[in-house]
DNA sequence: CCATTTGTTTAGAAAGTTCTAAACGTTCGT
DNA sequence: ACGAACGTTTAGAACTTTCTAAACAAATGG
């Protein structure tokens, strides 16, 4: 790791793995993201095994997740038989497809348990009007709001054209 | 399990069991803190370890990891040598808590390592001008704006007191 | 003081995850 | 049609995380 430009990929790939690892994606899956995001050329599947120094196999599997998520796309490049693969770069187009595919399958998940429990805590409590039965139809009553509230936030910036420009009417605040 | 109370309280422990899960908490975290979220009365030690069926151990070390993230709180019963603990009610505190000091440090972070490698990069640039290097500088200046922006909007919503209020001035776009 | 009750720590077991090397099936050039 | 060059799958090894049971330390009441 003597060269800059060697230096810096490595930094990166550094980087990147802590990225995606904090996500919860794998952090192979950053380190690989971070060597294709400063490659001029698409590489190799046997290239990027050989410069993580990790198994084909393992190569595969992260580049697979990669392309799922859309952050990775094949390219093909003629009279080669070897499969090449380029970095999306259009981060806001990551974003918006992991909040869709991901986050908001969540929220849906989430509150809809809530929502039936409260509905199930509801009716025990007009069959048995306790206090006990009352405080939990409060409490679910208070979480599903919240919920309710986050997953319409998640809503919004998923379909957000443009999440950084709109981002800044927040600043104004006060 | 066939009272409804019982049914309820077991069902928001799977539900917030899976939330904390996919938020990168422990699961028994969240199974702790719904069972305590529909507790009137705070709860001991042993009679969640009971409830859970878990061990003692497991319970302490998950509820001061709970405590630790301000989502549960101790609470002294006059008269009784064993510790009692209640659930935060107020989710909105609770997110800004974690934001500030799980999710602000590691966008500071990542910008922190990108901000130098886009440095590096810009002397490497200057020493030898490359296309790969003036490539590099394009994709890190890029990458940098990016994590910026979020760092930014992380910050915001940390320092909003009632994010739920502000939200929904992003709902009149178009 | 001592015995008991309490929360915490720890050492190792159990469970879960991730990795590699090798086997496999497919495709393509010859 | 054959062999080499691929990407994928798989079985098990290596590693990491999480859990339990038991030892431990601190505090309390008698």
């Amino acid at each position: 790791m003597s060269n800059p430009a060697e230096e810096i990929r490595e930094g990166l790939m550094e980087a990147m793995g802590r990225i995606t690892s904090f996500w919860g994606f794998s952090k192979i899956m950053g380190q690989l993201y971070g060597l294709l995001y400063l490659s001029p050329k698409p590489l190799t599947l046997d290239l990027m095994s050989e410069q993580l120094s990790i198994s084909k196999g393992n190569t595969s599997i992260n580049i697979r997740a990669l392309e799922r998520w859309n952050m990775v796309r094949t390219v093909w490049v003629k009279g080669d038989r070897k499969d090449y693969y380029e970095a999306e770069t259009d981060f806001w187009k990551i974003v918006r497809g992991v909040l869709r595919e991901r986050e908001k399958k969540e929220f849906d998940l989430a509150l809809d348990s809530v929502s039936n429990l409260l509905q199930k805590s509801r009716e025990a409590q007009k069959a048995a009007k306790t206090a006990e039965a009352a405080f939990a139809v409060e409490r679910l009553k208070k979480l599903e709001d919240f919920i309710q509230t986050m997953d319409k936030l998640v809503g919004v910036l998923m379909t957000l054209e443009d999440l950084k420009r709109n981002l800044f009417g927040l600043t104004k605040k006060k």
